[in-house]
DNA sequence: GGTTTCACG
DNA sequence: ACGTACGTGAAACCA
């Protein structure tokens, strides 16, 4: 027989640091409560036990209180976020039929110690599962202890510990008696360390030995003095040290035995904590193996293959293989899978026919390749999912299944767990749409999220035209270049290096030159631009690192990583997520065409490969500040609405009123500054923060804020009210009800609260100003069709939208794009969008 | 897989 | 006393 215990304080604490803060949308931290059961699930298929005991202190000390323990006085106690999952954890493992053993009196470590003595006295085996190296006194021919560290696990058994400490498992506590602890206020004999001590045992054997010899034993003067003078400490300290072994718990092992699990329940509890992840992965949904389980209760159906269909209401999945489209529909009593096209083309195009699925971006893509439209989609539970917890990291119908508390049947004759969730699709609509709408999302769902899909599935299929030859020639010059920076880097550092490596660029600068290192990584120097930038113009070596870094930049991600994506058809084809960002914006990748260099004339440059097609020509439209015009409306500011009703420049005004001087004196330099500030506030802002970014003093940087926020009042009683709303109801909204979950506010963390604030403050201004494009796009779609042009949106980049044209629609296209940016919403103040028409992005840009 | 850096709005 | 602006994605290095 084989005995686990785990020792559940030390292991908790190791998954809570090791695990990277995880919290419920409503603030209720996790990640303790997952590390602990992943780390558990993979001691258990390490060991393989058939008892399993896990161990608790009886108390879990917080900060708050006070320490509870003479002698453990000092030792911290758990902060707060920790302390808040011990009993939901608790309450898992016993769901999960683990037994959990506590002792009056007793701490965790004496658990261990009586439950392996009674595991060897019986002679079996005992596994003892910790983070804490006290245990491994423990250690004995049939008590091996699995030592969880920051990287692997490490089995000590007793060649082991000989192995790592010279000494046999039972001498270790001779030699904390001697090293002493001060974590754990053991205090040892002063003077001597791990060294000495380890030393010491290893030839002396024990304590007793070496005091009752201590006149003659053959040792430094220096030593014998600190022993003689630590006698007592040395004493206390081996007997504060050890391990008990006597506690009085349950000493019957098959009392430890792992009851059946209360499946359904701890589905739910851990649904309850949004660990979704572990679900799957301790496989709780899947039917119960064995036969000594209860048969489950859950309904049995099959999945069948059909021709056609009829009904009125399609709830369906698309299943994508290749080009070619099948349906998994949700039936009455059964899964049917439709594969006839000609079916399933009239199916999606008519309208008489609701239709429910999950992502439908993919369907309407495949629509519009197949020339037609999708009538009457009634609802995309993925567009939902992400609008109702914008923060998760990804979605499915099973998730859905879960947070809905809906039971998912047993499928037969299929292999495709998948089919399981989508069979309730139609009572998870009904759920999730009441919920949508009780947080008044409907209208942000239906007239802006699904329309948008469409929109942004056509943008995929049309891609964006690019000058191959132009871009490879571009690659080839920049390598030139680029070999002929490095071999000049080489001979300023003295020997060739990889250049690409922060930890070894930082060695050669900061350690080989000696150049002043100001900021620190985790790992090392850091060196990015902020820190060369001060120095390049001291030091040759770190202008030409910088210029290296550019240039290697633009030929990596830029030249190489744009070739790699073009499509057969000449053109890149980027992907628009729709369901990523925390504010609402849409993400590109594969390449992601939102951050195509533009900042810099070199870079730029990339911008004339991006061109139109053959007599065609690029429209590009972008938002003028489109964000501060958000904000002065919905803080109503008077003085910035007023500023943006003359048309002024907002930067110029707000350097007029923040720096006192008038309006015809205002410097570039001051225009730039007010320019800072108004992006800073935007952000959140911190003095600091924009000292740096404008390079004034802190003091300096704090007065403009100060002063900025007494002339736009209207712009500070709007930032303190969102705050404050936001720690109420635990989340921010969008002008259009689009929300983001704050659980941040409500920790104890400093840093973690005042980053809250910070998103706080900046959500809902950038996602009313993505709202707000979104629509437009859906606007601009609709009207280009309307008239009948061929003119397409290909591409969106945040403020800006990008229509490629035959060149005699130019015209009548960019009065529409920028008509519908324009009068998208209307606001307090104006949105102005300015125009460019041009042959390649380069041109058409500004 | 995590870290660092840097491109964009 | 603390660390320091919001939102993204990709490439390269390194353990």
């Amino acid at each position: 027989m084989t005995l686990l215990v785990v020792d559940g304080n030390s292991i908790i604490n190791r998954a809570f640091y090791g695990i990277r803060p995880l919290t419920t949308k409503s603030g209720q931290p996790t990640n303790a409560i997952y590390g602990f059961l992943t780390m558990l699930e993979k001691i258990k298929s390490e060991t393989n036990p058939d008892r399993v005991a896990i161990a608790f202190d009886l108390r879990t000390p917080t900060f708050r209180h006070k320490a509870y323990d003479g002698y453990k006085a000092n030792r911290k106690g758990m902060p707060e976020e920790l302390a808040a999952q011990v009993e939901p954890l608790k309450k898992l493992l016993t769901l999960l039929g683990y037994k959990l053993v506590t002792c009056e009196g007793y701490e965790a470590d004496d658990i261990l110690g009586t439950l392996s003595k009674a595991a060897e006295d019986s002679g079996n085996f005992c596994y003892i599962a910790t983070g804490d190296r006290d245990s491994l006194q423990l250690v004995s021919n049939n008590v091996t202890v699995d030592l969880a560290t920051n990287k692997a696990n490490i089995f000590y058994t007793p060649s082991k510990v000989k192995e790592d400490y010279g000494v046999a498992p039972d001498r270790l506590i001779d030699i904390k008696a001697i090293q002493g602890d001060s974590s754990d206020c053991i205090p040892g004999v002063a003077g001597i360390g791990p060294k000495g001590a380890t030393e010491l045992i290893s030839r002396f054997n024990d304590l007793d030995y070496i005091y009752e010899n201590i006149d003659t034993i053959d040792i430094k003067e220096g030593m014998r003095k600190k022993l003689i003078a630590s006698k007592d400490n040395a004493y206390l300290s081996r007997m504060l040290g050890e391990i008990k072994r006597d506690a009085p718990v349950e000493l019957d092992l098959d009392s430890y035995k792992v009851e059946p699990q209360d499946r359904e329940e701890a589905v739910r509890f851990m649904g309850s904590l949004e660990l979704y992840k572990l679900i799957d992965m301790m496989k709780l949904r899947e039917p119960l193996g064995g036969s000594d389980e209860k048969p489950s209760e859950k309904e049995h159906i099959s999945v069948k293959e059909i021709n056609d269909y009829s009904e009125k209401e399609l709830y369906f999945i698309p299943e994508f293989d290749g080009d070619s489209l099948s349906l998994v529909i949700a039936g009455d009593k059964q899964i049917y899978i439709l594969k006839e096209k000609a079916v399933i083309d009239r199916l999606l195009s008519d309208k008489s026919v609701g239709k429910y699925t999950f992502d439908s971006k993919p369907l309407f893509a495949y629509a519009d390749k197949n020339g037609f439209e999708i009538s009457s989609l009634k609802t995309d539970l993925l567009l939902g999912a992400y609008l109702l917890q914008p923060s998760g990291s990804s979605y499915s119908l099973d998730k859905l299944c879960v947070t809905y508390g809906i039971e998912e049947p047993i499928v037969d004759n299929s292999d495709k767990e998948l089919y399981a969730s989508v069979y309730p699709m139609k009572a998870l609509c009904e759920k999730l749409l009441d919920d949508i709408e009780e947080k008044g999302m409907t209208s942000l769902l239906n007239d802006v999220e699904i329309p948008l899909a469409n929109v942004l599935a056509k943008m995929e299929n049309v891609g964006f035209s690019v000058d191959r030859d132009g871009i490879e020639a571009y690659g080839n010059a920049l390598s030139g270049q680029i070999e002929s920076l490095e071999s000049e880097i080489y001979d300023a550092v003295g020997y060739e290096f990889n250049i690409n490596s922060p930890k070894q660029l930082g060695k050669a600068l900061f350690e080989d030159l000696g150049l002043p290192a100001k900021k620190k990584t985790k790992s090392g120097y850091s060196t990015n631009a902020d820190v060369l930038e001060e120095l390049r113009y001291s030091y040759p070596v770190v202008d030409m690192v910088l210029s290296y870094r550019a240039l290697a930049k633009l030929k990596s991600t830029y030249c190489d990583g744009l070739l790699k994506v073009i499509a057969p058809d000449g053109r890149i084809h980027s992907s628009f997520n729709q369901t990523e960002t925390r504010t609402g914006r849409i993400s590109s990748t594969e390449p992601n065409l939102q951050n195509i260099p533009v900042r810099t004339e070199l870079g730029r440059e990339m911008r004339k490969f991006f061109t139109a097609r053959e007599g065609y020509v690029l429209i590009d439209t972008d938002y003028s500040q489109i964000e501060l015009r958000v904000l002065a409306h919905i803080s109503g500011d008077e003085n910035m609405i007023n500023a943006f009703k003359n048309n002024d420049d907002i930067h110029a005004i707000t350097a007029s009123q923040v720096f006192n001087v008038p309006l015809e004196l205002v410097t570039p330099q001051l225009r730039s500054r007010a320019k800072a500030v108004n992006f800073g506030i935007v952000y959140g802002i911190g003095a600091f923060s924009l000292s740096k970014d404008i390079k004034v003093s802190v003091r300096e940087a704090s007065n403009y804020i100060k002063s900025y926020l007494a002339h736009y009042s209207g712009i500070d009683k709007y930032m303190k009210e969102t705050v404050e709303t936001a720690r109420e109801k635990g989340y921010v909204v969008t002008m259009f009800g689009r929300r983001r979950y704050l659980p941040e506010l409500t920790t104890g963390n400093f840093n973690t609260r005042a980053f809250g604030e910070r998103v706080a403050r900046n959500m809902p201004i950038q996602g009313t100003a993505a709202d707000i494009i979104k629509i437009a796009m859906i606007n601009v779609d609709n009207r280009m069709k309307s008239e009948g042009l061929s003119a397409r949106l290909i591409l969106q980049v945040h403020d800006e939208l990008i229509v490629e044209a035959p060149a005699y629609e130019a015209l009548r296209a960019s009065m529409i794009l920028q008509e519908e940016m324009e009068k998208a919403v209307a606001l307090s103040v104006p949105l102005v969008a300015e125009v460019g028409i041009g042959e390649t992005w380069y041109d058409a840009k500004g």
